[in-house]
DNA sequence: AGAAGAATCTGAACACTGTCAAGATGGAGT
DNA sequence: ACTCCATCTTGACAGTGTTCAGATTCTTCT
């Protein structure tokens, strides 16, 4: 455990990312039951009343590590489009590929940034960033049934869209709370997932 | 607050019945993270150190809670069926309605079910609740693949099952972390959750 | 009936946690 | 040189899970 210098202790500079940081990594090693005020403080190696100036309360700072999740998981959609090339449903299925790749390469992250009491959802950065990954998922539908750029969503496509978001959601979040272990056997969860989860996304895609 | 009497206050008798009580209590007034030891025990009127004895740990306690949860969800999957009839395509969708509806209606039970670090995987009750509902989705789906009751699914009807779960279990998650407001607009979660997932369900059991 | 033993619950303690108020520190601008 | 202000520390408070020794009561055996 090194402790900070003891001189220059005093205005550490970039204490903010600094924590943020500290609270990636937590996270990381730890999973998010372990993130705390505290630990992310001694981490970085400041006092535990440290962050407060900073991001008000252990929410706020846990916004800011959500704030960047959400955006690394709209640039893995938007490698999931890159992949699916001009065909709009190879587009959508590589999208729902790319969100359970970064579920199960972050699972952290991922859990995070669906725990709504932990997280201040007012903030207006995070909505944002959520909603800049949703965008993407919204036009690959709109790609899919030939819709223009901005035209709002019939049902039928509503659908379509809740169908992509849950199955893909879903089966992230059941196998990041090992609920797939039993099913996958031997081959250990991450075969399982390799296994299914093309087969699943075809089938979702069947009729369209 | 009512204290409890001064006399009789040895041996409550039923403490283990009373302390599960108060914990589903603080669960459905004020969500998981209201879930507490501590809570638990002053609603039960009790000692804070008087659960260990009957559940040894805070996981203990919850995972006694998640149990009964698990039992009211087959049951609930089970109502499911009944509506279903005898279409067996209409049971698997009746219980993706049911799950959802379980989900919505019982928001702490159902995401206190699926936080893993919370519980004891490895309580073998545990297990087995969850085994059992587990079951009722499993028998629909091979009833939609004609299989015989005892076969062990092959890799389509893998991919079904996964998606018909995934897809309730993602868009229950979804709703109760609050991610389908801005889609539900001013009509309410509720409203959207009645419009949209009836054909959700139906785009995806399209080509079964 | 009476006593021994087991089960149940209490009280106090420990090491944690988030948050707050008051003060110390150092950098930036005049 | 001096002031102002953002930054960080110290110390405190209430709350948490868990452990341990002991108090209490129920059960069972003789």
């Amino acid at each position: 455990m090194p402790r900070r210098r003891p001189s220059r202790a005093y205005h550490h500079g970039q204490l903010r990312e600094a924590l943020i940081e500290a609270t990636e990594a937590i996270l990381a090693e730890s999973g998010v039951e372990a993130l705390t005020l505290r630990a992310a403080a001694r981490r970085a190696g400041v006092s535990p009343a440290a962050p407060a100036h900073h991001f008000g309360s252990l929410q706020g700072l846990l916004t800011e590590v959500a704030i960047l999740g959400f955006q690394a998981l709209a640039e893995e959609l938007a490698a999931g489009n890159a992949r699916g090339g001009d065909d709009p449903v190879a587009r959508l299925r590589e999208q729902g590929i790319g969100y359970v790749r970064f579920a199960l390469a972050h699972p952290g992250r991922f859990l995070l940034m669906f725990r709504h009491e932990r997280l201040d959802r007012e903030n207006p950065r995070l909505k944002e960033a959520g909603g800049r990954a949703f965008k993407l998922l919204e036009d690959a539908v709109r790609a899919v049934r030939t819709l223009p750029a901005d035209a709002t969503l019939d049902r039928s496509s509503t659908a379509l869209l809740m169908l992509a978001w849950s199955a893909v959601h879903g089966f992230a979040h059941l196998a990041l709370e090992g609920q797939l272990d039993g099913l996958a056997g031997r081959a250990g969860t991450g075969a399982f997932v390799q296994d299914v989860l093309p087969a699943m996304l075809r089938a979702m895609l069947a009729g369209n």
